[in-house]
DNA sequence: ACCTTTATCTTGACACCGACAAGATGCAGG
DNA sequence: CCTGCATCTTGTCGGTGTCAAGATAAAGGT
């Protein structure tokens, strides 16, 4: 009697199930940000993770080490879907810099809020290992993104700091739903009051 | 043979160690903040808490509930700490409204960074139950203020957002260590580089 | 004074969790 | 074919939260 269940193979080649998976880290990285969606980082569990990937609790371990591992696999990818979503925005506002500063604040806030357990694993959770060469590579370069950013706009290092407190600000207040009066507002008011709010960073315009 | 080591009493009054403890709750509240600021809310236990107060693993439950509703109690007591930090600074700043503004600011930022694992709880966790009636009123106490101080320099809702939302960025970003080239500056030289920060805010000044 | 009620705290149990060790399985190269 | 290795499984360990049951002490009534 085989202990295993399921040896046979299937008729989808991109399938589950068989013993050697395949591609087991990229499923089990997005069983992770599912988990994560749902129960929030604080009810993060490893072996819930690899219950909804189809696997043994421990066949993580090889993939990730531990669960910090794979939450900082995870971090890390955050921080490139981060930055895609800042570029969703950029993509449709006018090219002049202070726009698109402005545009990036917004695709801040859109993921804070589309992914706030992924936000908030990213910049509000020890979990993660920020030392780890992939996550430091990446928030490395979501903060670069944002110096070049502000650099074209002619602003200084104060002015970072300004604007990515601000906009982080909204961000993590809105995803924690304390901001309710904004979040009220229809999708284009929203806008146009997000956008004004950012501005104020640069006292200049 | 008594399976409780201690029944005789001690010689001071506060002693811990009898069979009913006394002011067990202050007790856990205590052990609690304490192994929250050494272990962050992540890897907050409730069994570390109960031994570290000299106490079998589930006298917490007694007076708390569940570890949810520890943390709770916990948040709500940081919120008055909280406000506690931002009179301080009030205190020794010029009595103008724009000055009180700039030093509840300051001591919100204050808050974040002396106790880091305590402002993560109270701004960033599922973990307390918001909606109990002694955080519920804590928190809805710390808006308050600051809606009153806005209004009495003038400002609208949306200066509520802007100032909130600066102020609490900055806090958490500092106390995440992502602003270092503010943390490195000397303390008098850090908080007027945080005063002009927090004046963009308001775009009149 | 004694007895009963109630609040407080302990022990014990259960399911779940993360980490480790050992074994099963399949792929790849000799 | 068969040997080596990466992959995945099972089993186990200590730790954790929660519940149920019991022990203890304080309070209150007779």
């Amino acid at each position: 009697m085989s202990p295993y269940p399921c040896h046979m193979p299937r008729t989808t080649p991109a399938d589950d199930r068989k013993y050697h998976h395949g591609d087991l880290r990229a499923a089990l990285l997005a069983a992770a940000e599912a988990e994560l969606a749902e129960r929030g980082v604080e009810a993060f569990s490893l072996r819930q993770v690899a219950k909804r990937a189809g696997v043994s609790h421990a066949a993580p371990a090889h993939h990730f080490g531990d669960a910090g591992g794979l939450l900082t696999a995870l971090a890390a990818e955050g921080f490139h879907r981060f930055l895609a979503a800042q570029a969703l925005r950029e993509a449709v506002a006018p090219p002049d810099p202070m726009s698109q500063l402005v545009a990036a604040g917004l695709g801040y806030i859109d993921f804070a809020l589309s992914r706030r357990a992924l936000f908030r694993l990213m910049f509000g959770s020890d979990r993660p290992d920020f030392a780890h060469p992939a996550l430091s590579a990446a928030s490395e370069a979501a903060y670069l993104h944002l110096e070049t950013q502000v650099a074209a706009a002619g602003g200084s290092l104060v002015d970072i700091a300004a604007l990515w407190s601000l906009a982080h600000g909204i961000a993590d207040l809105m995803a924690a739903g304390r901001l309710q009066s904004l979040q009220d507002l229809a999708p284009a008011d929203r806008d146009a009051a997000l956008s004004a709010l950012l501005l104020r960073s640069f006292p200049a315009s």
